[in-house]
DNA sequence: GTCTATAAGGAGATAGAC
DNA sequence: GTCTATCTCCTTATAGAC
């Protein structure tokens, strides 16, 4: 049980400090020599331990997506035993989407900072952070897209995907700028407000993936192509 | 009408290629060497005429956020003088605030990048950066704010200006990496297919914006607080 | 308006002592 | 594991010739 010196504080005050910089400057923006000095340690101590800039961001990734994804799984498990096979309503299924990301998004402290790195990251073109990023979130995209298909039968696939990304969009806007929402709604809107984030989102989204189909279905060609050249 | 000599091509060739660096790279990982090097211009040239790379940065936005502005603000004024004082329907208002923009994301060329840029200031948590992004589309989003109230009259305040954001969110996401969408989705979906993504935005959040209201209304109550420390 | 040359400093990464 | 010192390259920005 004896700490070793304090290899656990140094790697931990790095990841600490790399999200903020990473956050705040983007990938590119930030700097090591920033980052060690926030952190008190030393430049060469960020080579020891993660190799290089690239392996300290996957690293600070890894540490935060790791526990929402587990929660990710959990919430959908515990929804899927509740409903035993049969079609979890959309209010539960977003719910337990969005419970997630939205309890580290009001953690104090690091849940802005993490938010704002996921923001910057999901924007960022890079082709090797949009690999990293979707290696992270594919197994629980997947589950939860399979669940609404479930929930939502008669919706052709095409739409289902489209109002999936819609969900995934309006909530990172919300949660990685959370001074601007409150800032340009003149203090009647702030994402830190759990309650009122989560019930708009899951009333929008469920209406909206109530909404009555509007791609060439795949599924009940009820209606059938009134334009040849759509 | 004689040409000078290539002042105007020498800036455009630098805005060009300043655009794509800051969407490729973000502001901090494009670099003034790469930019010029891309406009086949010197590097001295940036100064003589944007000052900074932050006076470039700028702009690079007013050059295209201008027209987007002016078609909004103008396909608005259409929809007022046809309703004529009558709320508009939420379908023709998602449209007319949807299309500026989504006619410049699917202008061949310069499209995608400059979505790809919309993303990246948008997520950008540096004051600076917010507030030039805040000062170009503060007047837009007032009026259209407006309209839609007029068009959800009983939606309080708070319902809409969430859902408002909820808009921007989603839209912006599937916009600013399209490829990442077209990827995720198997090649489903791809928002270079406007007709598809128009029509989805619409379909959702005229339903997400008819949704029932969930926060403590200010217009009409007819839901007294059941919590009083909510 | 456009160029070369250069100032002045910061970047990622590594070698090697302890 | 942690440190100092350093290599090499790139950065924004400017001065001044043409």
């Amino acid at each position: 049980m004896k700490a070793s010196t304090q290899t656990q504080d140094s790697q931990t005050s790095i990841l600490d400090a790399a999200e903020r910089a990473f956050a705040d400057y983007g990938f590119d923006g930030a700097s090591l020599r920033h980052i060690v000095e926030e952190a008190k340690a030393n430049l060469a101590t960020v080579y020891y331990h993660f190799g290089s800039k690239e392996g300290l961001m996957e690293a600070v990734f890894s540490r935060r997506f790791g526990p929402i994804h587990e929660e990710h799984f959990q919430m959908l498990r515990e929804l899927e035993t509740k409903y035993k096979g049969a079609a979890i309503p959309l209010e539960k299924l977003l719910e337990a989407m969005l419970m997630p990301p939205l309890r580290m998004a009001t953690t104090p402290g690091k849940g802005e900072t993490v938010m704002c790195l996921i923001g910057r990251v999901v924007t960022d073109p890079n082709p090797q952070v949009q690999e990293l990023l979707r290696r992270q979130h594919r197994d629980v995209r997947t589950v939860y897209l399979d669940a609404f298909q479930r929930s939502v039968p008669r919706l052709p696939k095409a739409d289902l995907l489209w109002r999936f990304e819609f969900v995934w969009g309006a909530f990172v806007f919300v949660l990685c700028n959370p001074s601007r929402i409150e800032k340009i709604t003149g203090g009647v809107c702030h994402p830190s407000d759990t309650d009122a984030l989560l019930s708009q989102m899951i009333a929008v989204f469920s209406a909206g993936f109530r909404a009555p189909a509007v791609s060439k279905s795949d599924r009940s060609p009820a209606r059938p192509a009134t334009r040849r050249n759509a």
